[in-house]
DNA sequence: TGTTGGCGTGACGTTTTCGTCACTCGGGCG
DNA sequence: CGCCCGAGTGACGAAAACGTCACGCCAACA
């Protein structure tokens, strides 16, 4: 499942793409209006952005600039709509950068299909390279962590764990799952090495260590957001 | 500098194609016949393939549909070109698993922007999660080393200094290069750990150890085609 | 409030990994 | 042919990483 935003004046519109997203399995935002672009975007930081050339407050490629301006939306794919069709629009959205380009009226079939095309292809860039949320940023070209910008040395293993446990920070890591991952046993092993690592990791990432959440009887969790109470049934 | 397939049987088109993407620094190959495809793929292994649905020969969609079939290829992108416009056609291109669908009369400009765009997304996920050459494989993700799809299990620096080597086949790697690289000396230390390491890497690459060649007075290189001469001047 | 089971923690012994060193080998050159 | 210097190699000790265990704590539940 990803989250995409459409960003779009014409409800009509934003409700057919929302609801053949949805159908597709995806999370859908929509914003109106140009200027609650970017804002939107830092913070729901979505996977994919359908962006209308043609917008009431602020011109689509003026947002389309600033989204390509800054280093923590940059990597976001575009997807751009217009009315125009001429072919000196669409060079001039490609051009800049937009990974795709669809002049209405288009099928939203269509709109759909290139969207999951697109997603196909960046799902892997982010999870593979470069894992980062928040202050957290993990480099596994140089198998390096970093908090808060500042280098912190793990092991294989304590690096292999916190890898596993920040590629999904929404769910909860079962204790066999870890066990799976990092150690490669592939059955249920009566062992304590996990715990123990846990706790070095802890001791290691120092006050960041909060973020590595137990959930009690089940496995662990990294939390971004501390004060957000976890899922507990 | 990526290697971009053309299958087309109209020589205007597959010339004006080759035209601009040559402009735009990509090397291009053509074929005209459907059956060709696959051979020539196999052969070559482009970055991308753009591909016309009308051919001789072979249906394009037939075509496309090996090429999907066959892990080997499956992962390269195409484009798909066609001179219908029917909307179900081009949902029918991008359903099974097309990257991008143009209609002609398309504008060649708009079509080497396309590549671009698809080539600078899939850029990153070759180049940085794996690097494959030849009968070996780098997996970043998992911190593994494959030849010939056997597992090759190395410690963290053996790792880091294969990694560095195969990252850059066609260069030669000085010893302070990778001792900056690997060990994070910044000024130019007397030490035989490289040796050692290199020695220990050849021994765990077993028959493949070969491919780590010494240059002498300078460092070392890794080599695919060990039958090839090395630069030396 | 008492019990219980899962988890945190510190310590310990083992194994792996690492860098250094001394010695050997061999290509290049006079 | 003999010298020289850079690289290959085996051995060794130190350090790091790892897994296990015993003990204590605390949340959950009765």
């Amino acid at each position: 499942m990803s989250k995409i935003l459409v960003v779009d004046d014409e409800p009509d519109i934003s409700e057919l793409i929302s609801l053949h997203m949805m159908r597709e399995g995806h999370e859908c935002l929509c914003v109106t209006n140009g200027l609650q672009v970017m804002p939107t975007v830092l913070e729901h930081e979505p996977d994919l952005v359908v962006l209308d050339i043609m917008l009431p407050g602020q011109d689509g490629m003026s947002v389309f600039k600033r989204l390509r301006a800054d280093s923590r939306t940059r990597s976001i794919p575009v997807i751009m709509l217009t009315a125009k069709s001429q072919v000196t629009d669409k060079i001039n959205g490609l051009e800049l950068g937009a990974d795709d380009y669809l002049t209405k009226p288009f099928s939203p079939r269509e709109l759909a299909l290139r969207i999951t095309a697109i997603l196909r292809r960046t799902k892997k860039v982010t999870h593979v390279s470069e894992v980062k949320t928040g202050a957290f940023l993990l480099d596994r070209k140089n198998m390096k962590f970093f908090y808060h910008g500042k280098p912190i040395d793990l092991t294989t293993t304590e690096f292999k764990l916190l890898a596993v446990l920040m590629e999904n920070t929404s769910a909860v890591h079962t204790r066999s799952e870890l066990l799976r991952e990092v150690w490669g046993y592939s059955d249920d092993v009566a062992t304590r090495t996990l715990d123990t690592h846990i706790k070095r990791l802890r001791e290691k990432l120092g006050e960041a260590g909060k973020h590595v959440v137990t959930v009690r009887g089940t496995g662990y969790q990294f939390v971004i957001d501390t004060s957000e109470p976890l899922t507990t049934s």
